[in-house]
RNA sequence: GGGCAAAUUCCAGAGCGGCCAAAUGGGGCAGACUGUAAAUCUGCUGUCUUUCGACUUCGGUGGUUCGAAUCCAUCUUUGCCCA
């Protein structure tokens, strides 16, 4: 049988230099599960493999979209379905490696096919939020989708806008679409988990930010202001230095926010992966105990 | 040396006699999560209690009052101004 090992942890916690020990002892390309490092020249900011790296271990998914690209879970997992189903031939054990949890819930349970809004639906949506508020649109989506509206977090914008957009360019509910089933795999997976205590993380983010200074992240950040309203832009270490650029703040405040961003998207992280009981938790610094773990799980 | 102002819960900062365990923001903590997810959103945040509620707080002390974070006196500290 094939197996994927997966491999996920929360931002800093050293999730890359495993992911080259566990490739080299499967023998397999990586295939990353980072929303952000998705997006060509976000190199300092995200935390890329440098192009040594990368030369050294193929990988999948860096840096291959524009931060222009519209992208999503649904695609990535279409997407790593067929690099899988390209590689197993040769390589019978694969490893993705990423701390994008929703990409990762989608390739290891699906996610349901509804289809992909169109601009002109998605603009009109926009267009009516904000002009007639999300009260107005979560009123509508009450008759449109009341099965969902029970449900829904109606106080979050981006929800009830989906659900109308799918509502309106369908002319079916968004519940029809929402089968929620959990798709099982022709390959089995191994998720190992990295985590160090949360003072011990906290030091490694706080000082990978000051790297990532000392690396050129104000000059990275300057050359892609001007796409700063795209969604690969707000991401952090980005968006704080936009406010930076902008005048309204001041670099040394900037930094520490983005120290402060960083700390919480990890906890945010840690929140996700409490709701999976099928992860096998490491320190980093165990790799011995790593491969063990993987080689005994191979199927 | 003299004058003025201020001291509030982790921080900032409202409150200026009862509706105050005390607005709001920040921070912290917890959570949600099927389409740009490093996003977006939610809850909690004095102590005890499942709830009702009880108890201890607003620099210190002592007063006034049925009742004080709010008024008075005094002390301490801080800031500003005149010397």
């Amino acid at each position: 049988m094939n197996n994927l090992v997966v491999l996920i942890g929360p931002t800093a916690v050293g999730k890359t230099e495993v992911s080259f020990d566990i490739a080299k002892h499967l023998g397999c390309p990586i295939i990353s599960a980072d929303s952000r490092q998705m997006f060509a020249g976000l190199e300092i900011g995200t935390a890329m493999p440098t192009k040594e790296e990368l030369a050294m271990h193929k990988h999948y998914f860096v840096a291959q979209l524009q931060p222009g690209d519209y992208y999503s879970a649904a695609r990535y997992e279409q997407e790593v379905l067929e690099v899988l189903e390209k590689e197993f031939p040769t390589h019978p054990n694969m490893l993705m490696s990423g701390g994008s949890m929703m990409y990762i819930d989608a390739v290891c349970k699906g996610i349901d096919d509804i289809p992909t809004v169109d601009d002109d639906t998605r603009n009109l949506i926009i267009e009516k939020y904000q002009s007639e508020g999300l009260e107005k649109l979560s009123d509508e989506l009450r008759l449109l989708d009341p099965e969902y509206y029970r449900i829904a977090d109606i106080k979050n914008p981006k929800r009830v806008m989906h659900a109308l957009e799918i509502c309106y360019m369908t002319g079916r509910t968004y519940t029809s679409f929402r089968t929620r089933n959990e798709k099982k795999r022709p390959f089995n997976i191994i998720k190992i988990g990295l985590q160090r205590d949360r003072e011990e993380l906290y030091e490694r983010i706080n000082r990978r930010v000051d790297i990532m200074m000392e690396q050129g992240l104000m000059e990275e950040v300057k050359r892609f202001y001007h796409l700063r309203n795209h969604n690969s832009l707000n991401t952090v270490g980005y968006k704080e230095i936009f406010n930076v650029l902008d005048g309204e703040w001041e670099l040394p405040f900037a930094i520490e926010k983005i120290k402060q961003n960083t700390r919480i998207y990890s906890r945010k992280q840690t929140t996700w992966y409490r709701k999976s009981e099928d992860i096998a938790w490491f320190h980093p610094d165990q790799r011995a105990e790593i491969l063990k773990y993987i080689d005994e799980n191979l199927k």
